[in-house]
RNA sequence: GGGCAAUUAGCUCAGUUGGUUCAGAGCACCUCGUUUACACCGAGGGGGUCGGGGGUUCGAGUCCCUCAUUGCCCACCA
């Protein structure tokens, strides 16, 4: 074993090694046996994308999650793959292509496809790429995507199922329409923001009267579709208008005035305009009372022909214009100023136009109610659990599902037209032709359905389809399906808990009779310093691969980890990567001191066998089962950052400043005897292993150069440590914690009275018991390691010095004498300190033991406990007010 | 408009069923320090009336009510 071992780690090296060595040796990949199962499907990113810390923080989570797994035994299945993101791919496409001068609609379907295709098999996959450099395990051999042919039978396979059970259906509805996407988009794609927008309030002629009526509206542009106007039946301001008509401005066309309760009467005028072709609402109305809708947009936002003014113009053009036009006309009362909400793609940030249009949906209420209830009834668990509340809510509330999809880069809906525009829903042309004729309708010329489907039709069957894409058709599950379903753990933001989990869990109960997940584990989102979301628009994302250039994956992996429970935001910053490098380095120099220790030509061996007789051996080891137990309670709970926290400090506190430092050789020039150094070896593997989920290269690299391995024994394969109680002795913990804080006592004492650390110090320690006495003198080597000490006395009859400064550890006093170095002044402010603070300690001790009511309900042992302290108090307090004396 | 959550040190957060010195951790800050790994380090230290008010209780950071602030989700008020 080489001695010549760089003072700093140099991650980047390290880790391209070890991620080869795991491709290599297959260690990823996963194939149904005996063990017992472990699944994780990635949430599958867009095919183009590329990372961002949000990947970051959602895959390092699963590979902490998979790793872990892993190495207690079970078959871990980790399952990549991608999502072709149907309207944010297209949007892509449609963008390069107009670079380059083309236009969508100068190229056919096959052509255009063509070009997506293209796209796709240029940039798709890149991200995946940059997940094995974070170090992810995935089953690179399983990698999935959603457009696969396999894949995507399945999805028509579900849609031609779902329509046979009559739970999907085709029919107008005003749904949201992104003018700039040009297609219908779910509520869920639709964000609605608060706007500074104007309230207009209009006059329109009452038929046959010299007098008006006026309404007030936001959307002024809108009354070139009105077909009505309403008041509320109760209203008696209007009670006038019954059965009359008005005249539509500048259109000049007459419609109803019309009587509904859903007008609020306080609102506005009390009077509604009715235009049923652009608003949800007012469709309603008009179905209810049979009127006309006037379709008066475009799909690009701009007036329709029958809009009759204004054509061709876009829709905000035309309300400056109209007002203008009122205003002139004089029919324009007044304008206010008003804030209302409005609704915005997702992805193109277009303001959404509801827009009457025939689209397929599916029905939702009978298919939510198994996937509501269990998760209600925690069969399967959200971590935290307060996001159950977010999901019954919806699901309680849940409106049919809008799927079908204006474009042309995604899963094309299975349904053929006849020339009479009957329709069918087939497989194949050739099925849908059979289908037309039995129904003896026309089958010539058919035309398959323009629209694809919603890129979460196809996603909703991701923990299915990516192990049997058959199953949906054979209702048989494989032996993939049959082993790996249930998956165990989602990993997923909270933002798509209604777009794909809570989807995912309705199919899972709909196709497998079963849920698709036991946990979903809840990240938060990933801000910058200032709370945004990182966001590739905003510019204010770190590039993920340039943060593990410098830090290192296993920097950042911590770094995040250490700064987000489940469902909390993670306010990003790259002090908690640097934190991280930092922790990577101090492991390195904890082994390469080690190994400075080595003498050439011996043979050093691991060992988990510790010297029963030396008290730190006996604490690490015990320090060691303890950490294992609350790591494993940790990870139960889903509360990673607690696990990583108590590794990090097991491994920096108490490994490196104590155990190390407690290993150290006596004198200059010396190695650390080689039975010492296999048992810090040892402890040294438990360490690599505990760490081994959160940074992987790291401890693997450390793993090997503890001794030479065989393939096999790669630390990721390796077993996780398991509690042994035997190790587990508290009364060492204790021992060893009273002399860490005797230490720490010495050291202040020095640091308070500006003593240099190399100075030797006469130390006496007056203990209340013999035993006590006894037991520290028989580990006196922790204390003189630690501090440099010229003669230790320990009983319980000390004399006290002349000149002394002291400190109570445990009941027990301990003076240095320092003769000509105290500081009468500040050692007496420093007793009287502890004085006042253990004086209103105990009066808060008095007050509760005073209390009859405290004495009659506490329990027993709360009572006892008040007691012991309040003697305690005043015993350390007798011994105080002595040495105030000494220093009067 | 409805619902949910949060509010603890300068920052990010722990604090399990109310009761061991419970007011904590990391980062930041201050002082000292180059001793056989590590300055990407070591030792020591300062800092909070647990958002305000009320209540239950022998006892409240922890339970209840109320107010304030912030965040999130849902919703068709033009």
């Amino acid at each position: 074993m080489s001695k010549e071992i760089p003072a700093q780690y140099n991650a980047s090296k390290v880790e391209d090694k070890w991620y080869a060595h795991w491709m290599e040796n297959n260690y990823f990949h996963s194939t149904p046996d005996d063990r017992k199962s472990f699944t994780i499907v990635i949430p599958p990113p867009n095919v183009t994308g590329v990372l961002h810390m949000g990947h970051m923080l959602n895959n390092t989570i699963q590979d902490v999650l998979i790793r872990r797994a892993r190495m207690q035994g079970y078959n871990a299945c980790w399952v990549p793959g991608t999502d072709h993101a149907s309207i944010a791919t297209e949007a892509k496409v449609v963008r390069k292509l107009r670079e380059q001068g083309i236009t969508k609609k100068d190229l056919s379907r096959d052509e255009f496809m063509e070009h997506a295709w293209e796209w796709t098999h240029e940039h798709g996959g890149i991200i995946l790429e940059q997940l094995k450099k974070l170090g992810a395990s995935c089953d690179w051999d399983r990698t999935a995507f959603t457009m696969d042919p396999e894949y995507s039978k399945s999805v028509i396979d579900v849609f031609i199922d779902l329509h046979e059970k009559g739970k999907i259906y085709r029919g107008a509805r005003i749904i949201n329409w992104d003018p700039v996407a040009k297609t219908a988009l779910s509520d869920e794609e639709v964000i609605f923001k608060e706007v500074d927008s104007k309230l207009y309030y209009i006059k329109y002629k009452i038929v046959g009267e010299d007098d008006f009526v006026t309404i007030a509206t936001t959307r002024p542009e809108t009354l070139l579709g009105d077909t009505a106007v309403c008041v509320n039946p109760e209203d008696e301001r209007y009670s006038n208008l019954k059965g009359k008509k008005v005249i539509v401005p500048l259109v000049n066309r007459e419609v109803p005035v019309i009587e509904d309760d859903y007008v609020d009467m306080e609102f506005g005028t009390g009077c509604l305009k009715i235009t049923p072709a652009h608003d949800e609402n007012d469709y309603n109305i008009g179905q209810k009372h049979n009127l006309p809708t006037i379709n008066m947009l475009n799909e690009d936002g701009t007036v329709s022909e029958e809009g009759e003014l204004y054509i061709g113009m876009d829709r905000f053009e035309v309300r400056k214009q109209i007002v203008k036009d009122l205003e002139k006309a004089d029919l324009l009362l007044k304008t206010e100023d008003y804030k209302n909400k409005v609704g915005y793609s997702e992805r193109t940030d277009a303001v959404i136009e509801p827009r009457l249009s025939l689209q397929w949906w599916v029905s939702m209420k009978e298919l939510a109610r198994p996937a509501l209830e269990n998760v209600m009834n925690d069969t399967v668990e959200f971590h935290p659990k307060k996001f159950k509340n977010t999901y019954r809510h919806w699901m309680e509330n849940v409106r049919d599902w809008c799927i079908s999809r204006q474009l042309w880069w995604g899963h094309r809906i299975p349904a053929w037209y006849n020339e009479d525009e009957d329709y069918v829903v087939a497989k194949t042309e050739a099925e849908a032709e059979e289908k037309f004729k039995n129904q003896n309708l026309k089958f010539k010329n058919l035309k398959q359905d323009e629209d694809v489907l919603d890129t979460w039709f196809s996603s909703w069957l991701w923990p299915i389809s990516v192990f049997d894409p058959d199953y949906i058709e054979t209702g048989k599950a494989n032996k993939e399906l049959e082993y790996y379903y249930p998956t165990k753990d989602l990993v997923t933001a909270p933002e798509i808990m209604f777009f794909w989990v809570a989807r995912m869990i309705i199919a899972g109960y709909e196709y497998m009779d079963d849920k698709p997940f036991h946990n979903v584990y809840y990240t938060g989102i990933v801000r910058d310093k200032k709370g945004r979301k990182m966001s590739k628009s905003l510019g204010n994302s770190p590039d993920p691969l340039e943060l593990i250039q410098k830090y290192g994956a296993d920097g950042i992996r911590m770094g995040m980890l250490f700064a987000t429970p489940a469902g909390n935001d993670l306010p990003f910053d790259e002090k908690l990567c640097e934190q991280g490098r930092n922790f990577s380095n101090k492991i390195w120099n904890a082994f390469r001191f080690l190994t400075m220790n080595m003498e050439d030509g011996v043979d050093y061996q691991a060992t988990s066998e510790i010297n029963k007789n030396d008290l730190s051996d006996r604490w690490m080891s015990a320090r060691i089962q303890q950490t294992i137990e609350g790591v494993n309670k940790d990870f139960d709970n889903y509360k990673l950052n607690d696990a990583l926290k108590k590794v990090y400090s097991l491994i920096w506190d108490d490994f490196c400043d104590w155990y190390i430092e407690l290993a150290k050789p006596e004198e200059y020039g010396q190695n650390i005897p080689k039975e010492k150094l296999n048992t810090a070896l040892g402890f040294f593997e438990q360490l690599m292993k505990l760490l081994h989920p959160f940074m992987p290269f790291i401890s693997e690299e450390i793993w090997q150069h503890i001794q030479d391995r065989s393939a096999e024994e790669a630390l990721l394969v390796s077993e996780w440590p398991k509690v042994d109680e035997s190790k587990l002795n508290k009364e060492d913990v204790k021992l060893f914690g009273t002399l860490q804080e005797m230490v720490s006592s010495l050291r202040n004492i020095r640091s308070e009275v500006n003593v240099s650390p190399k100075e030797e110090l006469d130390v006496l320690i007056n203990t209340k018991e013999e035993s006590v006495a006894k037991t520290i003198l028989e580990n006196r080597m922790v204390l003189e390691k630690l501090e440099s000490i010229k003669s230790l006395e320990v009983s319980t009859e000390v004399e006290k010095p002349k000149v002394y400064s002291s400190s109570i550890v445990g009941g027990n006093e301990i003076y240095v004498p320092l003769k000509g170095l105290v500081d009468f002044e500040k050692e007496r402010e420093r007793i009287q300190k502890e004085i006042d603070r253990l004086e209103g300690f105990l009066k808060g001790i008095n007050g509760k033991l005073s209390n009859e009511g405290f004495v009659n309900n506490a329990p027993d042992n709360v009572v006892e406990l008040e007691k012991k302290k309040k003697s305690d108090t005043e015993e350390s307090l007798t011994k105080l007010r002595e040495q105030l004396k000494d220093f009067e």
